[in-house]
RNA sequence: GGCGAGGUAGCUCAGUCGGUAGAGCACACGGCUGAAAACCGUGGUGUCGCCGGUUCGAUUCCGGCCCUCGCCA
């Protein structure tokens, strides 16, 4: 008899990393399902450029393009796509590689509410015509907060104006980012792989996506109308705009720059055990078993 | 071969009326609590193509050479 697993096995890694097959190996030996932890892989018309898998995961595809997304609206339906496969098999895997919303998927972040979008026009506006005068205002209201923030950084400055308008602050009571205390027991992997597997590994990946059509996927969604947090995914103004060969070292360049951005990410997490990934996938999913039944 | 333009940071380029140079991007490090594939902060990483001349001093002015691009042969 093996050792008592978590209640969560989450998953995280850099793109290319081979995290979601070696998870799909995962939920199905333990039969259960992945919830992703993917800002980009909510939308459901980017199934090529955000690598969405072909097997069914919990929280992809489930956004239209023109819609917006938040971490806040993420770890609500996170936590209850969780809590449901816990109670029905006993475990989960969480498995993206967006450093924040893995976190939200483990951790109670225990975020201030949504604004009004009529608050922040109304914010953004002053920001806008007078910077000083928005963080002045700031630190008269909630001096905690200004001091986290810095005057050039319009989005947060704003969003602290608005939570300080209705007596919430962006300060957080507790700081749970980067703590290891999980809403359920849960193991948490990283995949490490050198930079040199990385980068073929992104080159194939990023062939492979054009062989598909991502330049068609690419202009359609263009072509629609988009939110502003699905238009940040990487590659969909280039693969739009560039000839081809430009376009294809673009991607690859900032698929790069991505990587090293989860990387740290990796690094922070509290608790977060790291195993090698420049193996197959089968071996990636063992290595991962392996960790979660050791406690 | 002739004429013209150019050679300055990893890349694209600015600049120095002669006092050893700076932007954007890239890169490195750090931050981050409802846009996170986002946003923000800090850091210049350099034989200023090569050789010589003038000068106290040349990346800058002068001469020669090399290389790149364009036009003409």
């Amino acid at each position: 008899m093996t050792r008592r697993l978590p209640e969560v096995i989450a998953v995280f890694g850099p793109t290319g990393s081979g995290k979601t097959s070696a998870s799909e190996i995962v939920a199905r030996v333990l039969g259960t399902e992945i919830v992703s932890a993917d800002a980009l892989q909510v939308y459901r018309d980017l199934p090529i450029l955000t690598n969405q898998s072909g097997r069914a995961t919990r929280l992809v595809a489930i956004r239209d393009l023109s819609q917006e997304f938040s971490v806040g609206e993420y770890a609500r339906l996170a936590h209850a796509e969780i809590d449901e496969l816990v109670g029905t098999n006993g475990i989960a895997v969480v498995c993206g590689g967006t450093g924040l919303y893995l976190r939200a998927a483990i951790v109670d972040l225990d975020l201030p509410p949504a604004a009004e979008s009529s608050a922040r026009a109304r914010w953004e506006a002053l920001y806008a015509s007078d910077p000083d005068a928005a963080y002045a205002r700031l630190g008269a209201l909630d001096a905690a907060a200004a001091s986290r923030v810095h005057l050039n950084d319009r989005r947060r400055v704003v969003r602290a104006l608005e939570l300080a308008e209705h007596g919430e602050s962006l300060a957080p009571a507790r700081d749970r980012l980067w703590a290891a205390d999980t809403r359920l027991p849960t193991t948490v992997v990283g995949l490490e792989l050198s930079r040199i597997s990385l980068e073929r590994r992104i080159r194939e990946r990023t062939e492979e996506m054009l062989e598909r059509g991502v330049v068609d996927e690419a202009r359609r969604a263009a072509a629609s109308r988009i939110s502003k947090t699905a238009e940040k995914a990487l590659g969909l103004r280039e693969l739009v705009e560039l000839p081809l060969e430009q376009a294809r070292e673009r991607l690859v360049a900032s698929t790069l720059r991505y990587a090293a951005y989860q990387r740290k990410w990796m690094r922070r997490i509290e608790g977060i055990v790291m195993i090698d990934a420049d193996r197959p996938p089968e071996e990636v999913a063992d290595a991962i078993l392996e960790v979660a039944r050791a406690g």
